[in-house]
Order: C-alpha cells, then structure tokens, then sequence
DNA sequence: TATGAATGAGAGTTCATTCAT
DNA sequence: GATGAATGAACTCTCATTCAT
C-alpha cells in the first residue's frame, strides 16, 4: 500500500537500514504527527530533498517504517503459533517473546505506543492490529483447543478470557517499557527476575484470584 | 503547580465552567500538543489574546483542565474506598464507578487516553496516575484487607494481582469507549448488557482460567 | 465566495489598499501560480504569518483581488450600457473606456492577461467573464439594436460580428499594453494620436475592407 | 541561439522525435515554468541525468522545441506566400492552413497560447512573432498589393487593416481550439461547418459592417 | 480587562540542477 | 554516454505567543 520509491531499494542496504532506524526512531519519540522530516534528515546529516526521492511523503514514509514493523513482528509471531504444547507454556512463550520484541525493535514498539489513541494516522488500524500478536485473534483459537484438552475450565467465557489476557500481556508489555505503568518491577529487571516475574504472572493467570473454597461456600 | 491568572477567577463561574468544558473538549479531541487554542477561543467565541489573560500559556491552561479531572475523579473515587462489604462487591463497584465517571466526564477520559503516550505532556504522569483511580494504590490494600479477611488465596502476590486488576479494569473502560476494542460486546451496551459483561468479567476474575482438577494433577 | 478574513476588513483602509496594490502587482507580473506570497509581504514588509491572518489563503487572496478588479471593471461598464445615441458612437465610448480603466487600474488587467491562458487558476472564467467586459454578452444587444434601427446591414450575421469586434477590441487593447503585439503605434501614444488611432480603427470597422464597388462587381 | 548539446544530435532521430514531442506536450500543457522536467523524463521512461547532457538546461530544452515550432510554422506559411490569386481567396487560405496547422500540431500551438502573457520565457518574443505566421509582417505586403489592384478601398489605412486581420484570424484559430470561446460554434466543427464559418467570415470582412447606404447619408 | 493584529519559527513539499559512478 | 542520488532554495501554510490599543 505504502511503497518506497524505487530510488530508496536502489540505495545501499546500510543506508537504507540506517534511514529506517532514523525514521523509526522519530516516530517513536513523537508519534505520527509530531514527527518531524525535518529532524529526521538532520540526524541523517541528508539534504531535506533527498528524502523525497526515497518516499512519496510523510505518510507513505511511516507507511514503510510500519509496514517493516509488522514483517518484524510476523517474525516473532510464526514460530510461536506452530509451537507444541500445554496453552500456559505458549502464554509463557508469548509473553517472552513480546519482551524479547521489545528488546530487539524498542522503536516499533513505541511507534504502536504513540499512535494507539492518536487521530488520524495512516493506517493505524492494521499497524495495532499487527503489532498486538497476542490479542484475540492469536489467543481465541488457543483458548478453545485448550478448552478441548480439559485445560481449561469449560463454563469460562472464552471470548472474555481472550479479552483479559490480552489487556494483561499488553499492559505486561506496557510496564516493561514505561516506569510509570510499572508497579511490579518489570522495567528493567534482569533476566532472572523477569523470569520470576512472569512465572508469578502465570500463577496469577493460571489459579485466579479467588479463593476456590471461600467462592464455593458462598 | 499550574494556577489560572487571577483574571480567570474573577469571571463568572458559568464562563470557567464554558471555557472549562471547550478546552476538555479540545484537549481529548486533539491531545496535548495537537490541540489548538486558536479551536478553543473559536468555540468559545472570544478573543485569543484574552484566554492568555486567564492562562500564562496552553501548558497552565492543560494545567487547569487537568486538575480539574483530578478533582472530578477523586469525588468518584472518594465514596468507593470508604465502601464497606465484600472485595469482590468492591471491585464490581470501582468498575462501575469507572463506567459512571466516563458517561459523566467523556472528555477527561478521553484526554486520559490521548495522553497516555504523548511525549512532553506537562504533568502528564500526575494526571495518568490520578484519573486511573484503581490503579495498584487503590487496589493494593483492598487486596491487603481481602487477604486478611480470607477472601483471597494467601499465596497470591498482591503487587501481581493489583496491576494485572488495574490492566483489566483499564481495558474494560477503554472497550467501553473504543468500538476497536469490543469484541467482548461491551462497547455502547445497554445497562442491563453493561452489567452481564461486569458480572461475566467477576467470575472470570474470581474464579480465573486455570482448570483447578487439571492443574492439580500437574 | 473567495472571502478574506474578518481581520482584514477591519484593518485601516490605506493598509487594506496598500496590501491590495502590492497583491495585485504581484499577481499581475507572475501570474496566479507563479505569484509568490514571499514576495508579496516583503513588498509589504508584513510578516509572512500576517497574510493569513487576512486571508485563508492564496486562492482566497487571489480571489480578493479579484473580485475588487470585477468591481472596478463593472463601474466602467456601467456607465456605457446606459449611454443613449448612434452604435458606433458607442463602440468608440467602449474602447476609450476601456483604455481609460487599464490606465487606471493597469494591474487589473495584468492578470486577466496573465491567467487568459493559465491553467488551474481559482475562478478564471469568471474573472475572465467579467473584465472582458466588450464581450458577446455585450456586444451582441447591442448590434441587434443596431440592425433594427438600420444602422447596421441586414444580412450580417450578428454572432459573427460580435466574435470579431471583440476580437478586435482586445487586441486593440492588448496591443496599448504589450510592445511586441503594437503594429499600429497604440502603445503608450499621447492623448491626441491615440484618437486618431481610435478613429481609424472606426472607420476600418465601419466600412470594412472589403471595396464595395469591385466586391459588387464579381 | 538556444543549441541543443551535440549528445542529443548524436541520437538516432527517433529518439529525438519522442524527446521533441514529449517535451512539447508538457510545456503545451503547463506553459514554460510551470513545465516540469521531472515529467518530461518519467513520459519518456529516460534518466533525469540524460535531458541535462541533450540540453543545457530547461531555458535550451524549450529553446529547441520552440526552434522546431518555427521551422513547422514556416512550412505552413512559405507555400501560402507564393500562392497567387485574389486577395480574399490568399485569406482564405490563410486561415484554413492555421487550422491545419493546428490539428497536426496541437501542442505548438498551445504553447503559443501558454506563454503569450507569460513573464520571462526565454525568446518569447520571437517564438510569438514566428507562429503567428499571419501576423503584419505577413498581412501588410499582401494587403498592398491587392490595394494596388484595386481589391481594396484606397483610403484604408492599410497598417490598421493588418492588426485587426491579425486579431481577428488570431481569434478565430484559438476559437477552434478553446471551448469557452466557441459562440460562433467554430470550436470542433466538422469540415463543412468550418468552412461555412470561414465563408461567413469572409464576407464580414468583405463588406465590413457598416450599412454603406445609412453611412454615406451621415 | 478585553481585544485581535502582528509575529516568526517551523512544518511538509517541489524542482531544476549537479556530479560521481 | 547514461544514470539517478543528492542537493537546497523556495514554496504555501500553521500556530503559540506578544503587545499596543
């Protein structure tokens, strides 16, 4: 939908990477809108017109950042949907490799940050929907196999358990990027404690909240 | 920290209170850095240099509007914690609160999201905090207090289960608001449906996903 | 339609003026693409943000200065329609009007020649419509006044003749403009040559060129 | 004066015939600095580069087209000079070798038309004089000579008769072409019609639009 | 106190032209 | 000889803010 302009794909792939990484950069600071061209040829040290030859405009350049955002998260998301398993260890497995996600294309991420309430950005909708790997459309179908096999609870909802995982791996995703989202200490925790962490959450997720005997009496 | 110059109290409070309303307008339409003062004087019909008589600039003028949110969110959050009864019945209230609060108050809500990732939003993270009233400093001794009381599973980790309550609870308002996010149905429901989806959500949340048979066997 | 801002008309007049002249120069010289509104408030020493506080914008701005010539042209017109007496008497009343409006409003005219042939300019054909005022919609009533009252040969077809007095009268026009359209020594002549040269062109018009006598005889 | 660089007369004519035409259109359609190189080379699938070593720059590229125009202006008009036969009957031919012209190359002369009030379009002036190949340089000798052979009224001022055949054979050719001229219905008559409409033109200019009778009474 | 005209930095975009490959 | 990436000046337009009235 978005192209480049072929001058861009003639360009030498460092710079093409470095151009990508400029751009991507911005618009994670800034969002869409506040982005601006202007910052992103001056960190390029290239001339304003220059990067008009490699995209239509503003919009078909965040069109290409986002478009190699989503092929980057296809890349994390493949390998995870053909894994085997019990549904908690593919939670598990998912969660981490949103985190190693991050880890890896921190700008992507903050891109589909900036741009969730914002009005008016090109192609947004598929942009979200892309980078939320794990939301209902990924986590519903492993919900009802896992229903099948007796891991989970049969009267559970599953449109509504898709749901709430997917606003608690979110906000998961959240907190490990943002301090003030962050209450359990995520942000930043070493690989041990991240480790820790997300078995905790697992717990959580796995037993509930409740207690089963409180709730039963009553 | 932001005050209105003393022009602005001086006027009538029916024109605060418009002037108010025009800015939260703006500010939720627009976000921060979007949004425009030359809009909020033409919704309002005055002159542009009289709303610098009543604000230094637009960051006291968000300021402004966005104390005031706090204010109105406090007066909600207010009468929930002083609630007495069961945790469960608590939760069911806060949600509702919240649900309250958002018909109420749409536009401070809606400022809520705008500037949930907007960069160099003056106070930003002071508002974020307050609005999201059953953030983990509300839920955290609820949770505290219910454990005491045995309504919930001593090997709980409530830090856990405070944040992954506030992801919900945030997700479920924002599905309220946010036709993208209603795949649980949720979004323009009716008060009966509206209660349906609160109370399917409270057995999931007490009951959790995890098979209790199966998950013992394991 | 092409409206300026409330900010303009509430300017002092000589401002308003002095913007209108330094508009209109600029439009007359390059056009209404080319024009540059850079150029514009440097003439003016204004700001360049001021001009958009008077105007929305180019196309508003053009569509002023515009509409102002249409006024002007239409006060010539005027005049001449109700002028009683002889059909030639009033074709002669006609060219010395309009000679007298480009001396007065040469920039006026300027940029009816300039967007004549120009694509894309906001409001052309109506511009164009209306300075033009010696056109068929003109000319033709009064040519069939003209045959009623025998002052004009039954069997000439009157669309015809209109077509080609306006032809001529532009040129004739054009020519007092342009050197390098003057073959008969219109441009810049004094009052005294400029009558007899309006004289000629009458007699040229009235008689035709055609020699009755050899004419008749083949 | 305008040369082409000898690069482009090393090309095989074909290739310089494409340049040539494509080239044309534009400037036909834009006018001179409107005219965007950028399109020229993307018509004809070359390198921005190559138009730069066939032409010096766009002052010489139009230089060229515009060279080419004249030679194909000169073609029409040298077999119409040496045409012998009354005067009325050379005028005739005139006119319908402009419409000619016209048809087989619509693109010169719309270039005529684009930058005759056009500002700083290199050569003008000359490019105008030379296509208008019915201009006085061409009218006046042929006028003479049919007042010596008493085809014409002696007392006609034979310098006025020029112009105003020149404006009025200028006016018919762009009637051909623009709609919005086109109250004699000239513009895309069919054969027969045109030539109705020439007729009719001639005799206008024939016996002139004064009624001889009702004139010499005065 | 209220007004609104004036400002100017900065936004996205276009384009003829250059020059290393 | 052909290429096309790079340039940068100039374009129109927006906006928070100032200040004389």
């Amino acid at each position: 939908m978005f192209q480049p302009q072929k001058t861009f794909l003639a360009l030498p792939s460092t710079k093409q990477q470095r151009l990508l990484e400029a751009a991507s950069e911005e618009f994670a600071q800034a969002g869409y809108h506040r982005a601006s061209i202007n910052r992103i040829v001056e960190r390029l040290g290239i001339a304003k017109g220059s990067i008009y030859q490699y995209f239509r405009n503003k919009e078909h350049l965040f069109g290409y950042v986002f478009s190699y955002g989503i092929k980057l998260a296809k890349q994390v998301l493949k390998p995870i949907e053909t894994t085997q398993g019990p549904f908690f260890d593919k939670l598990k497995t998912s969660i981490k490799a949103g985190i190693e996600f991050i880890k890896k294309h921190p700008f992507i991420y903050h891109i589909y940050l900036k741009i969730l309430f914002e009005e008016k950005v090109p192609g947004r909708e598929r942009f979200i929907q892309a980078v939320r790997f794990y939301s209902r459309e990924y986590l519903f179908p492993l919900l009802e196999e896992a229903q099948k096999k007796g891991e989970i609870k049969e009267d559970i909802d599953l449109e509504m358990a898709a749901f709430m995982l997917d606003a608690m791996m979110d906000r998961l995703l959240q907190a490990y990027v943002l301090p003030y989202l962050d209450s359990i200490g995520i942000h930043q925790a070493d690989e041990k404690k991240l480790d820790e962490i997300i078995d905790n959450w697992l717990i959580f997720v796995k037993r509930g909240l409740a207690n089963n005997h409180f709730a039963s009496e009553r």
